[in-house]
DNA sequence: CTCTTTGCAAACGATTTGCAAAAAT
DNA sequence: ATTTTTGCAAATCGTTTGCAAAGAG
């Protein structure tokens, strides 16, 4: 109970109810610095009950807050990854063979920015990801 | 009829027979150097009748020949696009407003390819896709 | 003639929604 | 006390699938 308190502070912070349900995922999502999928997260929140809704409306809530980031890689479904400024802006690549995601700790947009604002673009946001056969699979 | 034979050649060089849907998809797609949703093609494909599966069936087939590129901006549908060799390699800029596409003719993968060659990854490929108010909508 | 493509209707799977009850502050 | 969050069940929506009939080469 004790150390929970963190992260109550933290759902409050950002304007977000405590829960039990929030309070584990939150807990769960920082433990990983790791894109997960909601069934993922389903698979490993075991501890207390909850309704698969409440945990899409929770990802929703957490995402809007700006407590994690919402990753599209193509797949066909969603994945949640812990907004934190440690690995501040960076992006994925995924093993085309095991789906292993790693971090790609820096970014190149500046170029493509540039020639958007250039071009009358403002508000200027990216993805960018990348796939490719990992030295394991290999 | 006449003019439709150069379809004809690209479906058959692609080992693609020939027939009306997917000719007159062809015709549209290369029509349009845009990237159409499912739903858009629908609407513009109203000459010949035609089930919502074949639709489907037919842009995967595409996609698989490599005559059309499948476009995922994250937005819950997919969007199409001939593949034309003189536009490329290319990134896409859609405006949050009214959701305009627009081509970004070049891009700047090398630096982070480099990177991931050196991690150990092979066969590497990518999703860039920019995202902005365009400057109608400022 | 053989293999591919089609139409139809039903299925899919991730996510969302309406609603009334329960919980948080 | 008030507002938010929950559980349940049903709905949504883009896309896919099984199957038997039709069409292409």
């Amino acid at each position: 109970m004790v150390h929970l308190e963190k992260y109550i502070d933290i759902l409050h912070t950002h304007h977000l109810k405590s829960t039990p349900l929030r309070l584990e995922l939150l807990k769960l999502l920082s433990s990983k610095h790791h894109p997960m999928t909601a069934e993922e997260i389903q698979k490993k929140l075991t501890t207390i009950a909850y309704d698969q809704a409440t945990l899409f409306r929770s990802l929703k809530k957490f995402t809007e807050a700006k407590l994690i980031n919402t990753i599209d890689l193509g797949e066909g479904f969603l994945r949640y990854e812990i907004h934190c400024k440690v690995h501040s802006h960076h992006h994925h690549i995924m093993c085309n063979r095991c789906k292993k995601i790693e971090v790609i700790p820096f970014c190149i947009s500046q170029e493509i920015e540039k020639y958007l604002t250039k071009t009358g673009y403002t508000n200027i946001s990216h993805r960018m990801d990348f796939f490719g056969q990992c030295s394991t699979c290999k």
